[in-house]
DNA sequence: GAGTGGTCTAGACCACTAT
DNA sequence: TAGTGGTCTAGACCACTCT
């Protein structure tokens, strides 16, 4: 692993066992450049890391102060997975494949996933209950000539671990778009609407390390079991 | 400024006017650090926020590959202002001030903006108007150790230009917190809810340079009328 | 004045991609 | 083999804060 990397493992552990609980501030860069026997810019690519993941804040000729508040509680906005994020929060989460099959891209997938048109994409459709209840409804399409099948017992564990370890796909970056809509036929037969009329509706485009598009998902979520967390730094 | 900032802007303005159209890759990082008289790690700091906002991908081997798609479409995820987004997405908007007022902190307030109770709150209700409907209500709360008083005229533009520019506060980051909640009585009273029974509630949470929490605003959206994007990098 | 973080340099070695 | 980006170094100067 790369030295920069190691400290910024290695800071966040003591900033979350509380190794500097007392202080306010972070040692300064070139106490910890001799600590770690690293030059001082290699300990400010580590803390520029605790920067932007929202664990300290560095103030020009005092030092790094340390974020208390709040600290493990938000998730950093990303690309997270079902099964990190139910891990992360611990709730109790069941997946259910319904739908899995290679399909012809009509003109609504040929404009989403820059495909030719009846180029074939592979669809899953997952619904997830948490505690006890259906509450999201996942579509997915895979571009089939980067993802020519997946297993199904993959779909009910983790679709990002297989890319990963297994294909070997590099996963690099997503645009997302929130919204409410009005509840489909679909989503009142899949899911426990529970009298809500409104869903809210998760738009995201994945690409790889070479920027590629390579999946076009739609999550549905029922609108009292949705929670969305950021973490925004002014430029 | 900064010569990495110079570098960036520059290289940006020649990425949106379309200086390397034909090409698909920038300079290489020795090219630009001669043609610019910087070093390459200057010039790497400069690339890398082309990265973070979206507009490269660095490749290892290869180079740095302009990425093209919805290049100028999405809004960076972050802290933005109603003014800087209706300027952006070009909409009829218009703000009322509704209410104005410094108040005591109550049991609410003392926790979310951590003052003591009964401390002076600067308390300013808004309601934005899109196309001529009363859509978002926006209401906000500024520890008055901070802000004293804001005009009334500068609640009718942008108030964050007035903290940073009139008051010499620098803004430095948010928590965000995206749910949907049912609507109140007094979102039926304000907004034109148009029938809607939810409405969007976004809960945040402003900090300066040195990480005081100055800010807590709580902001609700119509469903149909509101719509949030994100750029997520995975790390 | 001493200490801090912000910037910048010139050079080095590495892993990777292309040819 | 040449070129690319990724990492790392040792040192320098600056603006800022604190005492």
């Amino acid at each position: 692993m790369e030295k920069y990397l190691t400290i910024y493992h290695d800071v966040l552990a003591k900033l979350k066992e509380g190794y500097w609980e007392d202080a306010e501030m972070l040692p300064s860069e070139h106490t910890l450049a001799s600590d770690y026997k690293a030059s001082r810019e290699t300990i400010r690519k580590a803390l520029n890391l605790l920067v932007q993941n929202g664990y300290i804040q560095k103030v020009r000729g005092k030092g790094s102060m340390i974020i208390k508040q709040n600290m493990f509680d938000f998730p950093v906005s990303g690309i997270m997975s079902f099964k990190e994020l139910s891990q992360k929060l611990q709730f109790q989460s069941e997946t259910i494949v319904h739908e899995h099959a290679v399909v012809k891209a009509d003109r609504f997938l040929q404009k989403k996933l820059q495909v030719p048109f009846e180029h074939p994409i592979l669809q899953v459709t997952r619904i997830r209950k948490i505690d006890g209840e259906k509450v999201i409804l996942d579509k997915d399409y895979f571009n089939c000539d980067i993802v020519p099948a997946l297993p199904k017992a993959v779909c009910q564990d983790s679709i990002y671990a297989y890319l990963e370890n297994e294909l070997g796909l590099e996963i690099s970056y997503a645009q997302k778009e929130i919204t409410v809509v009005t509840s489909s036929e679909e989503d009142g037969a899949l899911l426990d609407l529970d009298g809500h009329s409104n869903i809210v509706l998760i738009k995201s485009k994945v690409h790889l390390e070479d920027t590629t598009l390579f999946q076009y998902t739609e999550s549905r979520h029922r609108p009292d079991k949705f929670k969305f967390t950021e973490f925004a730094r002014r430029m």
